[in-house]
DNA sequence: CTGTACATTCAGAACGTTTTGAACGCAAAG
DNA sequence: CTTTGCGTTCAAAACGTTCTGAATGTACAG
C-alpha cells in the first residue's frame, strides 16, 4: 500500500538505531522503538508500536517505560483518547546529554571511588607488610595512579561536553556541509 | 599467604575492569584478563591466567586472542621457555586510540552510509509517489538530515581525538592533581 | 455497579552468548 | 619415532537475557 522506497528506509533507519542502541549498552528493543517514534510524524501508541516491529504489547510496555526514565521518549496526551500515545525526544544531543549525564558519569564516579578505596587499604597495610609486599604494595599504586589519570581525563570531557551548549555544537558542523 | 589487602585491591581492580570491559561492549572476561595482567609486575602464562581468574584454559585462549588483536595486551617472548606468556599494554591511552580507531570509526561511517543511501532511494522514488507519500518522503529526509548531522559531529569528535597526543592530554590533566 | 478498553506485570519459554573440557594439533625434547 | 607439554578448537552445556502472553490491575463509560 505504501511505497516499497519509503518502507525500506523507514526499517532500515530503525534498524540502524536497534544496532546502535545495542552498541551503547541499550537494549536492541528500545532502540528499534525508539527509531519507530522519531520516523512516524505522529505520536504513536503502544498497539501501534507492538504491531509495526512484530513484538508483544508487553515487551512494548517495558521497553517504553525505559525509553521514557531515559528521556529518550515522552508520553503525549491525546484528546478524547484513553491510548497512551508516545512521540521520540527527537533532539538527538538531548539524549546524549541524558546518558552521558546520569549513566557514563555515574560510572566513572564509582571507578574512581574504588580506586581511592584502593589507595587507602594500601597505605593502611603498609606497615604490616614483608619486604616482598611492599614492593608489591609499590607496584599496585602505580598502576592505580595510571587508572586515576584515566578516569580523571574521562570525568574532565564529560563535564566538559554536558557543560556545552548541544545546539551550538550541531550548528559547527552542518555549516561545514560535509558533503 | 599474602596479605589481606593486596589480594583485596588486585580483586577490586581486576572486577572494575571487568565490569568497565562489559560497560564499553566487550566481554567481561577480557576485561578481567587485561586486569589481572595489568595487575601483574611480571607476565603471565596461559595457565597462570586460567588459574589466577578460576577459568578454562581454552576461555583464556579465545579472550587473549581477542586482547591481542585490539592491541590490549601483547605476546612476550620467555628465552627457555614453551609456554606463551602476555603483558597488558599499560598505556591506556593507546588502547582507546586502538579502539576508537577501528571499532567506533567503523561504526559511525557505517550508520553514515545507510544514512545517505536512504536519501538516494528517497530521491529516486520521489517521481512515483502520491502527494501523501511525498510529504512523508519530505519527513523522512528531515529526519535523516538530523541523524546525518549528529553522526557528522560524532565522526569530527572521534578524528579530533585521535589525531591528539594522547601523552599531552594525560600530562594535562595529571597535573591539575585534582585531590 | 458492570463492562470495556486499555496498560502492566511476571513466570515460563525462547533465544543468544559464554564457558567448559575433551579432542586435536603442533613443536620441542628425549 | 615417540613422548611430553603446551595451545587451540569446537560441540555441548550452562548461563543470562529478553520476549511472550495470560493474568491482573486500572480507569473510564454506560
Amino acid at each position: 500500500m505504501m511505497h516499497d522506497a519509503l518502507d525500506a528506509v523507514n526499517d532500515s533507519t530503525v534498524a540502524g538505531i536497534g544496532r546502535l542502541a545495542r552498541f551503547f549498552g541499550f537494549s536492541e528493543v528500545m532502540g528499534r522503538l525508539y527509531g519507530t517514534l522519531m520516523m512516524s510524524p505522529e505520536p504513536m501508541s503502544l498497539d501501534e508500536l507492538a504491531n509495526s516491529l512484530e513484538i508483544s504489547k508487553g515487551s512494548v510496555s517495558m521497553n517504553m517505560r525505559d525509553l521514557e526514565r531515559w528521556g529518550m521518549a515522552q508520553e503525549v496526551w491525546m484528546r478524547g483518547e484513553r491510548k497512551k500515545y508516545y512521540r521520540a525526544e527527537s533532539d538527538l544531543w538531548q539524549v546524549i546529554v541524558n546518558v552521558l549525564g546520569s549513566r557514563e558519569q555515574r560510572e566513572v564516579q564509582v571507578a574512581l571511588d574504588v580506586l581511592s578505596d584502593s589507595v587507602g587499604k594500601l597505605k593502611a597495610a603498609e606497615s604490616e607488610l614483608t619486604p616482598a609486599e611492599r614492593e608489591l604494595a609499590e607496584y599496585y599504586l602505580e598502576r592505580i595512579a595510571d587508572l586515576q589519570s584515566f578516569f580523571q581525563v574521562a570525568q574532565l570531557a564529560l563535564s566538559t561536553v554536558l557543560s556545552r551548549d548541544a545546539e551550538l555544537d550541531l550548528e559547527e558542523v552542518t555549516s561545514f556541509d560535509i558533503k
